[in-house]
DNA sequence: TTTAATTTAGACCATTTAGTCTGAATTAGA
DNA sequence: TCTAATTCAGACTAAATGGTCTAAATTAAA
């Protein structure tokens, strides 16, 4: 089970060297595992790997993979070093587990959009979504700009598929918002990229916003000013209206 | 002369153990160096020192600080190590200077905002500055990024000092607009705050910018396309006015 | 109990890399 | 020319760290 499971990340390498553990199986008499024992393992196996992700994560979007050591990941997932290394082949087959499932979280807010829907709501509630991630989540959010940043050597395949395709169909519902005189005429590619980045702003530059105005999205009222802000200023825009 | 400018950036171990070169000076007949001579030879090392720099910033400002080697930015800057320890006294110490320096560039442009100017001007040109700090900077804009995501351990002063001054005056000049009935109200820091998350975007993101949309700040067309709808959106909003 | 899977501590190896040191070459000013 | 500053190549050290391996302990299922 956990070899087959872990196979698929394994590098080449690593692969090949591994003694094939279910070689000698079929000659010793050994117990056959009942169905219902490798759902409780794999179960298991998978809650382990998640904690370890999760102290990665941590880890990794405040050092950087870089700045990161395995000690580091495994002292604050309260796992040996071994241990982790049981549960991943290298240290950058974890960070990609981690990049990879972060993609998941982090792409599905933008799905909700549908023509149907209210512009003025619909925008509004993904500002609100958003920049609840960048409260609940903020890890995710400056891993992501960690990588992004330096190239996205490993997401670049993601962001031309799966990110840009969802970006399409959402610029054409944008689009059908504004010839149905419900929205301002503007560029959708850039109204997206501008709701990406005034919200992960919060997240990615949290010290920032800290140091200059002394709050963060963790204070209840600063979120709801926030929040309101964003939606304004979208909204509306900035110069008064009569 | 180099021993004193360059005293000011070695941490304290060096500056003991340095065998403090013109101990044996005073009694060997030597040259005195005029004035015009010092003066050669300080822009001749400032020269090399912003070279320096400039290599150290592209490379840190894709790899980071851990994903850098002094040898990649010794062969980027066109010198040998040996030769770049002669003018920084250690990697910190290199970074630190790219970073002091780089804080100066990405501080000026707000200081432009002035009450007497008209804010939908003085915004549309704060959008298009920063816009092109994007272009033309961005490596600037990366390596700000990455440390401020990574908790600014070197800039927090800064952030805490100088630009919360900054910005705090540039709040009055915000709220006078708006009590003048010249602005829309919206809070002030969150103005701010999305006018720099929109517009570094472009250079933070950029990889992802150009994968969803297949286009770069580089592209004339692409700038201006982007400038427009920056200023409609903040200016404008996006609800329709009649 | 027995077996296999999981977990650990810790020794160990190989690589990378920051930084030092040496000695020689080059440069530029006096 | 002479001197001091600059530059380089390259050997070297010391530390950090990714990763392997072993042997033993623990856990959990049969």
């Amino acid at each position: 089970m956990r070899a087959l499971k872990e196979e698929a990340y394994l590098p080449v390498s690593k692969q090949i060297q591994r003694p094939a553990t279910p070689a000698k199986k079929p000659k010793a008499r050994t117990r056959v595992p009942s169905e219902a024992t490798l759902n409780r393992r794999k179960r298991l196996m998978e809650t382990k790997r998640s904690a370890i992700m999760e102290a990665a994560l941590d880890v990794f979007s405040r050092y950087g993979l870089h700045g990161t050591s395995l000690d580091q990941v495994a002292s604050q997932a309260d796992v040996s070093k071994t241990n982790l290394l049981y549960y991943f082949a290298s240290k950058e087959d974890l960070y990609i587990n981690v990049l990879r499932q972060l993609m998941d979280v982090w792409l599905s807010p933008l799905k909700a959009f549908s023509v149907e829907q209210d512009p003025s709501e619909a925008i509004g509630d993904y500002l609100r979504v958003k920049l609840e991630l960048s409260r609940d989540h903020p890890a995710e959010s400056r891993l992501f700009c960690l990588e992004v940043i330096q190239g996205a050597p490993l997401l670049l395949g993601e962001l031309q598929g799966s990110l840009r395709d969802i970006v399409e169909s959402k610029v054409s519902v944008i689009n059908a918002w504004i010839e149905a005189g419900k929205l301002a005429p503007i560029e959708a590619h850039h109204l997206i990229f501008s709701l990406w980045a005034m919200t992960q702003h919060y997240a990615d530059f949290r010290t920032q916003v800290e140091a200059v105005s002394g709050r963060t999205l963790a204070d209840p009222a600063f979120f709801a000013e926030t929040l309101a802000s964003l939606k304004a200023l979208v909204l509306q825009g900035i110069c008064p209206r009569n």
